[in-house]
DNA sequence: CTCATTTTTGAGATATATCCCAGTTTTAAG
DNA sequence: CTTAAAACTGGGATATATCTCAAAAATGAG
């Protein structure tokens, strides 16, 4: 059986044993996560997973919950990180808008394995999503200074936004939907903020470029150690 | 301590003793899923919640996805039948789908069991989902026959729509929202349909009469039994 | 009241989970 | 190579789950 290693091992490759195994188990756990959901997962499984034996994984984590809030912190963090960075540039609210939902949902699509993670676990793994929140707050937040939306901004907001980017991602990764899903989600969030039809309907079927978003996180006290190929 | 008949087993107050235990062991079922969500339900924990013994369960079902699967599926066609009867003399579509979407709301929240089993056994009773979404279907196609929305019609904008639904709901339930939450969602769910803003306020925000609505649910072959009081 | 039928009971066989820890293996510094 | 520290192992104590079944209790027709 050949060993394909997940998203946190390949980071962790140079890396000494222990964080190499933390690595392991961290990739095992979205795994399992993502296909069994949060709560039916055990830590049995993630250490069979993760080919290691059983105490293994309390070498490295207290317990279910702490593994899991540490790869969703990692993931949201890293996810919504690189979102804002590729939109540095970027000083419309309603492009900001749509370009974040419109990468967003491409992220989960690509990367499957994160993309059930994010669903799957939305409602056990606050943290990941409260981190997804602030960043899309901002956005409106910005729209409204910019004078571009009128209706209130507030968490009932927030909320309502967010559960059409999550059931556009859902659609996409049970395939019952094309990659128009981030277009689609797009104007509907901004026909919801009462955007213009035809600027909504413009700048949500817009053709940018996305980024190939790649997770980059890496074992805590990250200490590199040297390696001569 | 005082036993508080649940709705099935009120309503099975009159019929032989199996079918109260059935309704008692349906109540039980139906608010542990809602405390603790469908996956960490035991069969144990609703046996004991329902005060009967452990064996006592498997007479009356397979297992545990069994009773949810009738749990969910009684509420999904009450409450969804309930909304519609109530709808009989409405004929404006519009006006259709945003009282639809407050009476839902205002029942989750009037009666937080069910208001939690609707959403956290979202996934998990694909059921009674479907049969939420096809009234929801309906409506929407009315919309369009009637030419008041352009929008495409299709699951992905029905999914979008229960979304923000239970988004709404879901707020309420936390105490996130008040009151206004139904009408709030209403109007973010028009807006999503390019309903003219003005109209789309006003409906959303009109002072209409919900409806207390009551589950009126039957044990199954309801062969009620005589009784003289 | 009697007694066959219906319904409930709860201990127990089996399975699987969590978490611990004494012992073994691996690592890498000297 | 040697050796102490670091990392890993896997069996086991404990807990809790599912589902069965022989026996006990409740029901209600005659």
């Amino acid at each position: 059986m050949v060993f394909i290693a997940g998203p946190f091992a390949s980071e962790a490759r140079l890396l000494n044993k222990s964080a190499r195994t933390r690595a392991k188990l961290m990739d095992a756990a979205a795994e399992v996560f993502a296909q069994e959901g949060f709560e039916a997962a055990s830590v049995n499984e993630i250490a069979r997973r993760a080919e290691v034996a059983n105490g293994t994984f309390y070498v490295h984590f207290k317990d279910k919950e702490s593994i899991a809030a540490e790869v969703a912190a990692r993931i949201g963090g890293d996810i919504t990180g690189q979102i804002d960075q590729a939109m540095a540039e970027m000083d419309d609210a309603i492009e900001r808008l749509s370009f974040g939902t419109r990468q967003f949902i491409q992220f989960g699509t690509r990367q499957p394995l994160w993309g059930w993670v994010l669903i799957r676990s939305g409602s056990y793994l606050p943290a990941m999503r409260r981190q997804m929140e602030t960043h899309l707050y901002a956005d409106l937040e910005r729209c409204r200074l910019q004078g571009r939306i009128s209706v209130i901004v507030d968490a009932f907001l927030v909320d309502a936004i967010m559960a059409v980017v999550f059931s556009a991602l859902s659609g996409r990764l049970r395939g019952d939907i094309g990659e128009e899903a981030g277009c689609k989600a797009s104007e509907l969030i901004l026909n919801m903020l009462n955007v213009p039809q035809p600027l909504a309907h413009e700048v949500a079927w817009k053709d940018v470029e996305l980024r190939e978003l790649v997770l980059t996180v890496r074992p805590k006290g990250d200490r590199r150690v040297d390696v001569s190929l």
